[in-house]
DNA sequence: TCCTTAGTATACCGATTGGTATACAAATCG
DNA sequence: CGATTTGTATACCAATCGGTATACTAAGGA
């Protein structure tokens, strides 16, 4: 591992258990066994490193996402895979989707808050792309893919959070539940 | 307004636009037209001053959430009740609800995170012994109400977000929406 | 009146903040 | 080989961090 990716590593760490605010550019390049200049030399700014290591881990998941998002005439069946692409993705960088989940409601005029709005835009536009599609065979979600799209991730991200705090664990049946509340209540 | 309601004031515009990390105690002082060792006298420390502010405002939300979530042999006008009272206290308290959810999903060892804690739990113990009590009227509903508790929770803060960044208004026809949503899916 | 208490300001504390000027070493390239 | 670029450390910067010692004023009770 280079000097690069441990301080990756390590500012991922700190920021996703204690907060981008609350750590210092000090403690980071400690834990990663380096001098600030160093951290400086391939990140710029503090908030340059915050940048580079959302865009880092934030690939992976959108490709993931937008494969299982493509509609194919079968909206119980996409949904599955797309739950399914999220709790595979957060299960597997369970540090990332930490950090990311705590910037998601983040102050508006915060750091953190600016560095993931794009993030959190793509992510809407992936599911808001589905559920338009799905308007179209399902007269009665018309108009209202926004809404689908917010709250879907909204309940994605209330389950992934349960798990990584030991209150569930991302299984098949964790996503069948998911998917079959959102689709048809609780009631059924 | 004495001294200490002004800086109760100021801390809460300043944590809730920029986080509580990210604002330093000079900077709600000078807010505040005070100086520090006032702000130590009322507080003790900081940390202090968050978790006054928690106490001051959610004591209204916890009472209001709790009458709206007596059960009584009607699940849907139930749940009504309580998304009306979540939406009636975070419009009328916007600065303030925006402070609770950001530090809803904030770092497990952060400060702000242990300050909100206690306050995550009542809500989700109230809406747990909701569910608990309709899960004997609904057979089907039985020992899952952790997860409703959990995911009901969870799309309210995601409506109550989109309007509080001016993407829906909490009114009644939003109040309907989510709790038909989160009881019959999106399919009806 | 005297004493105590609450409230407030001035001025300061050591520690840490994000960030950098300088120098040097290693690698790369012509 | 010599020159240039990349990477890294030492040592430092002004500014800010959370917090406080001291002194003062105003108010209330005995």
């Amino acid at each position: 591992m280079d000097n690069r990716a441990k301080i990756l590593s390590s500012a991922l760490k700190l920021f996703a258990t204690r907060g981008y605010d609350a750590v210092g550019t000090q403690e980071i390049v400690d834990a990663a066994g380096i001098t600030k200049p160093t951290l400086y030399h391939y990140f710029g700014s503090k908030e340059g490193l915050l940048t580079a290591l959302l865009e880092t881990h934030f690939e992976s998941l959108y490709q993931a996402v937008r494969e299982a998002a493509t509609y194919q005439h079968d909206l119980p069946l996409t949904l599955n895979r797309v739950v399914l692409a999220y709790f595979n993705f957060a299960d597997k960088h369970r540090l990332y989707y930490r950090l990311q989940l705590s910037m998601w409601f983040a102050p508006v005029d915060s750091i953190p808050f600016k560095a993931v709005a794009e993030i959190n835009q793509k992510q809407q536009q992936l599911l808001e792309d589905l559920f338009l599609q799905a308007a179209n065979d399902h007269g009665n979600m018309k108009g209202r893919h926004r809404m689908y799209a917010a709250t879907f991730l909204g309940m994605i991200n209330t389950y992934v959070s349960l798990s990584l705090n030991g209150y569930a664990s991302m299984d098949d049946e964790l996503v069948y539940k998911a998917v079959h509340q959102f689709m048809h209540g609780i009631f059924s």
